[in-house]
DNA sequence: CTGTTAGCGCGTTCAC
DNA sequence: GTGAACGCGCTAACAG
C-alpha cells in the first residue's frame, strides 16, 4: 500500500496523508486523528525508503573507529558504542554501526562500506572515534563532505572535522598518581596502549609534580589485550616498578591477572591503576582502580554536536572542540605496600 | 551530482553508469574501467537512497533485542553483536543496531523505532535475539511483515519467524556437571538468569544423569547483575551447596567476587561455573569455568538463514529450525574440594 | 553491448 | 486548511 492509493482510499490528498504523518507544514487536528486511525486500520505506514529519498536525509548517523585494520572493537567501545546510540535515538537518529573489520581498500574496486555511504548521501553525518591523528585524518578523508565528529584522547585541530570531543584525561591521572605517591610509591611504571599519547603525556606531568620521571625502564607496550597486559607486567615488575598505571581496564586486567599467577599480591606488593572504568572494574578480584570518563556525557556532547551541525544551514563554523574530563575511582587494585 | 549529469558528461547512458557500479546486467569491461575512472575523476558517487528506492531494498538488517523494557545490553550481547555485524558485513549488508532503550510504545503514537523502520521497509531483515516467548512474539508482531530469524535458548516454534537459531546448552551444561560430580560435588546449585529455562531444564537432567536433583534450596535468581551473582552466591553457599552453575558469567564473575570477600577459596572451597564463554573469562581470578558457544557460527548461521529467505522469491517455506551447540571450558574455578 | 523510458513512493511548492 | 503536480536519483525493462 503506497500513499497514493492510501489517500484515495480515505478520501484525502497525498499531501494530508503527508502532513499527517510527519507533523510538518498545517493540518487540521480532526483531520490528523482521521488519516492516523485509517492507517492503522488499513495498515499502511509511509514507506521509510522514499521518504528519504525525498527528504534526501537517512535520518541515520554513523558510527566509526579509526583503529587501523583490524577491528579492535573491545569492551571500552563496547560500552560507548551503547552511549553513542542511546544519544542519537533521543537526538531522532538511527545509527550504523561499523563493527566488522574494515577491507582493505582494493585498489580500484568496492571502496568501504563508510566511503559508500558517506559519498552516496546514505549517512546524515559521523561519530568517529579516533586512536591517533594519522588513522583520524585517513578516515575523515574517507567521508569527504558528511559532518563528522571525533571523539579523541588528544587535541586534533587542524584536521577536516565539524566538531572534537577531547577526552582530557589529565585531571584522573593527575588524582591517580597523587594517589600512589601519597600512599608511598616511587617508582610508577606504565603500561601503554595504542595510541595513548596523551595519556602518556598527562602521566608524564603528573609524576613530575612530585619530582617523579617516567622513565623507559618502567614503560611497557601492552598494546591492547589481556595477555599483553600479563606480559607487561611480568616485565615491569622484573624492572623494580611498585605500581602501574595501565592505558586501558583490559591491560590492568592482565596485570592483576599476572600477579595472582606470579602470587603478587596486589596491592600489597603492587600497585594497579587502569583506565576507562569498563563495569567489570567493580568486580574483578582485587577490584580495580581506575579512571573513568563520564562515557554519557562523552556521547550526548558528541551527537549534540553533530546534530546542531546539522541543522546549521550549511553554516561553515569553525570546527568546535569540546572537552570532558576524567575522574580517578579508587577501588581495592590500589594502595601503600604492605611495610 | 547525481547520475544524469554526470552520464551525460562522460557520453554514456544513465543505465551503463548505473551498471558499471552495480556490477549488475551486461557491460563491457573497458566501458565499465571508463566509467569507473570518470567517476573518480568526477567525483561521483551514486546516491544510496535513490538506489534503496529503486531497488525496494535497504540493504539493511536489523539487530534487536527482546529484553522487555530496559535495555539489557550487557557483554554477552555486545560480543554477539559483534559477530552478527560481522556476518552481515560478508553477507554486503549494514546492520542496524538498536542499543538504546525502547521506548514504551505511547498510545497511538510514534511507535518504536523498529516498527517504524519495519512497517516502513526501511530493514531488508532482522535479527532477533530473543531471552523469551513472550517477548519474542511481541517483538514479531511488531516487525510485522519483514523477515526475522530469531536466536533462543529454547525452541520458539509456532512464532512467526523465517527461521530460528536454537543454541543447545544441553551438551555444554552435561559436560559441566559430569566434570563437577567426577571431581566429587554432590550439591549443585544454579543462579539463574533471565529467561533461562532451557539452561534449567538441561541442568535438570544432566544432574538427572547422576541421580542428583537441583531443590529449590540450591537454586537462586540472579537474574542479572554482578551485584545479583554477589548475592546469589552468598545465599547458596548457606544452603550448603559446594558448586554452582550461573546463567551468565557476569553472574558467576560476581559470585567469584563474593567469594573472594567472604574468604571462601575458589575452586577449594567452591566451585563456580558460568555460561557464555566472555572474553574475560579466561582472565578473572581464578580464570571461570565456563560453558561457551560459539558465537562466530551463531551469528552467520542466523545471518545466512536470514539472508537466503530475503533471496528466495516470496517462497513461503516453513520456518527452518537451526542449532549450535555448546560445549564446557574447564578453568580454575571448578575442582575438587580441598580435603 | 548500450541507450531510452517509465516507474520506485513520498515531500513539497503552489493554487484553490 | 486542502489538493494537484513536479522532483528526489537511481534501476530495470525493453528496444536497438
Amino acid at each position: 500500500m503506497d500513499i497514493r492509493t492510501f489517500s484515495s482510499l480515505i478520501g484525502v490528498s497525498t499531501a494530508t496523508v503527508s502532513r499527517a504523518f510527519s507533523g510538518r507544514g498545517v493540518i487540521g487536528a480532526q483531520t490528523r486523528e482521521h488519516v492516523l486511525n485509517e492507517a492503522r486500520r488499513l495498515n499502511f505506514s509511509p514507506n521509510v525508503l522514499a521518504r528519504r529519498l525525498s527528504m534526501q536525509s537517512s535520518g541515520v548517523l554513523g558510527l566509526y573507529y579509526s583503529f587501523g585494520d583490524e577491528a579492535i572493537f573491545d569492551y571500552y567501545n563496547m560500552e560507548l558504542a551503547q552511549e553513542v546510540a542511546k544519544a542519537a535515538s533521543t537526538a531522532g537518529f538511527g545509527l550504523h554501526l561499523e563493527l566488522a573489520p574494515r577491507r582493505i581498500p582494493a585498489p580500484n574496486d568496492p571502496a568501504t562500506q563508510l566511503a559508500t555511504l558517506a559519498a552516496g548521501k546514505g549517512l546524515d553525518g559521523i561519530v568517529l572515534v579516533s586512536d591517533g591523528r594519522e588513522s583520524a585524518r585517513t578516515l575523515l578523508s574517507e567521508v569527504g563532505g558528511t559532518p563528522a565528529v571525533v571523539i579523541t584522547g588528544e587535541s586534533l585541530a587542524g584536521l577536516p572535522f565539524q566538531a572534537q570531543v577531547v577526552i582530557d584525561f589529565a585531571p584522573g591521572i593527575r588524582a591517580a598518581i597523587d594517589h600512589l605517591v601519597a600512599v608511598g610509591h616511587r617508582r610508577i611504571g606504565y603500561i601503554r596502549g595504542l595510541g595513548d599519547g596523551a595519556k602518556a603525556a598527562a602521566l608524564r606531568s603528573a609524576l613530575a609534580v612530585h619530582g617523579l620521571v617516567l622513565d623507559e625502564q618502567a614503560t611497557r607496550s601492552g598494546p591492547k589485550t589481556f595477555s599483553d597486559g600479563q606480559r607487561a607486567f611480568n616485565e615491569l615488575r622484573a624492572a623494580g616498578v611498585t605500581a602501574a598505571l595501565c592505558a586501558t581496564d583490559i591491560l590492568a586486567l592482565g596485570a592483576i591477572h599476572a600477579a595472582n599467577a606470579a602470587g603478587v599480591s596486589i596491592p600489597r606488593d603492587f600497585s594497579i591503576v587502569g583506565i576507562d572504568d569498563l563495569a567489570f572494574a567493580a568486580h574483578t578480584a582485587p577490584t580495580l582502580s581506575s579512571i573513568g570518563v563520564p562515557r554519557d556525557a562523552l556521547a550526548r556532547t558528541a551527537i549534540d554536536a553533530l546534530v546542531s551541525t546539522l541543522k546549521k544551514t550549511d553554516g561553515e563554523a569553525a570546527p568546535a572542540t569540546h572537552s570532558v574530563s576524567t575522574y580517578f575511582i579508587p577501588r581495592e587494585s590500589s594502595g601503600p605496600l604492605s611495610a
